[in-house]
DNA sequence: CGCGATTTGTGCACCTCTTCACAAGCGCCT
DNA sequence: AGGCGCTTGTGAAGAGGTGCACAAATCGCG
């Protein structure tokens, strides 16, 4: 939480754009531009108008040029972004230079899926190494890889240089997990698993869960279905509440 | 567990909670809690305080004692909440009382976990069909639901009354399998295409995109790397991005 | 019956994020 | 060369979310 902010911090004299600390929220869309660039790229474009990139994107134009200018100013009034600097601009900040390792922790349902998804190949990251703690998944092979048993895990982190962890196992298993990746030293983890994961300061958790997802949907949907049965603004909303008892 | 006492007044008289207008952060939280009073529920509590339910979930005790608020007064001062009335409550508020039918298009790699992922029907959703575009895959049965033909979709949309459509298909085909969804009156969508969906004003849309979560860790990763590079102040490697130029 | 321990519900200040609106800058055309 | 149209970058205002701190409310116990 605390930014490590030096007031006036001498800026090392470096052409290096030198990671501003950004805004997270800015952080979470870079890659959706990230994506949109790449789509563009491949669609023969040289620039973009951020009003074009903001459509791409799903986002607000004013968003967008506000997300990019933390990176710096890499557009060119007028003219709009040249998508391969950009592109190159966005790679660097998010740390997607070099192909991250990545250990994937339970082949179940979900997790054989995820071994299989070539979305993460193709952004840049390596499933680097499967584990189950079934034994009886032991020794399958997804995907060109082969699934070890968890208890290898400290020695095949080391030797694969993992550096993101991703968690799909049952829900009561993955704390257990959570706690084996932190102590080989990985500081990054997906958490699959519906259920809070405890970790020390310094390791960062994003966890998705599918069935949150439907819930909130559903929420929006339960919401609308009300609307619609109330018509118009003339609804009596007291609601005579016969909720008792 | 479908227990609600849904006053089933005829027409649309009164038995609506009053939908208040929930900030959206609370909504996204509310399934979270509702995990958590699960597993609360089967380790035996009947109540719990606004401590031990944010601990459970993983928030900040004053922010999910303001979300409860929202719903209404369902805490007693000096005791805590009622597990089991808190969870008909949130349910109710999420609109969870009934079952929702799930339409699944898709069925590639990610497509079959999710068809095969069975934390949807333990909270109230039913994937009700699956399709897909290839005809190759028309007909395989995954965990007892016969893959149909997208073609059917309108069809077998209104005859199963399907609320919610997930979208895991590549991203090309992405679109047109909305504008269908749409057209049949599916207002919920979650997409799992890596790109953007146009749809209609009071449809909504939930973006879940695998690659795009480990690469927000990888920004921090690359952050934290940078960090421990310069201890303090230490002028050290500037992150040997030597890109471009 | 009243008191103290406990816990909820909420006003308030702070902070982040969003959006508008516009000046500054750039290229093109005449 | 100069003006014109287009687009970026940003200040400022507003909206929304967070967390503290405390009054209000409830229970258990002497």
């Amino acid at each position: 939480m605390s930014q490590h902010r030096h007031p006036g911090a001498p800026g090392r004299a470096g052409a290096v754009p030198a990671l501003p600390d950004l805004p997270e929220a800015t952080v979470a869309r870079l890659p959706e531009y990230l994506r949109a660039l790449h789509a563009l790229s491949e669609a023969g474009h040289d620039t973009v108008s951020s009003e074009g990139l903001a459509n791409a994107a799903g986002v607000n134009s004013a968003k967008l040029r506000k997300d990019l200018s933390h990176l710096g100013s890499y557009g060119t009034r007028g003219v709009g972004y040249d998508v391969t600097l950009l592109i190159e601009q966005i790679e660097s900040v998010l740390g997607l230079t070099q192909c991250r390792s990545v250990a994937l922790v339970g082949v179940g349902n979900l997790g054989h899926a995820l071994a299989g998804y070539d979305g993460f190949a193709s952004r840049g990251f390596r499933i680097a190494a499967l584990f189950d703690a079934d034994r009886a998944r032991v020794g399958e092979e997804i995907n060109g890889l082969v699934v070890r048993h968890v208890d290898e895990l400290a020695r095949v982190a080391v030797e694969e240089s993992i550096s993101i962890g991703v968690i799909a196992t049952p829900a009561p298993a993955a704390q257990a997990v959570a706690d084996q990746l932190v102590a080989v030293g990985v500081t990054s983890i997906l958490n699959f698993a519906p259920c809070v994961l405890s970790v020390p300061e310094g390791v960062d958790v994003r966890k998705v869960d599918l069935a949150i997802e439907l819930q909130i949907l559903s929420f929006h949907e339960h919401r609308k279905a009300s609307l619609t049965a109330l018509p118009g603004g003339l609804v009596a909303t007291d609601t005579q509440e016969a909720i008792g008892t």
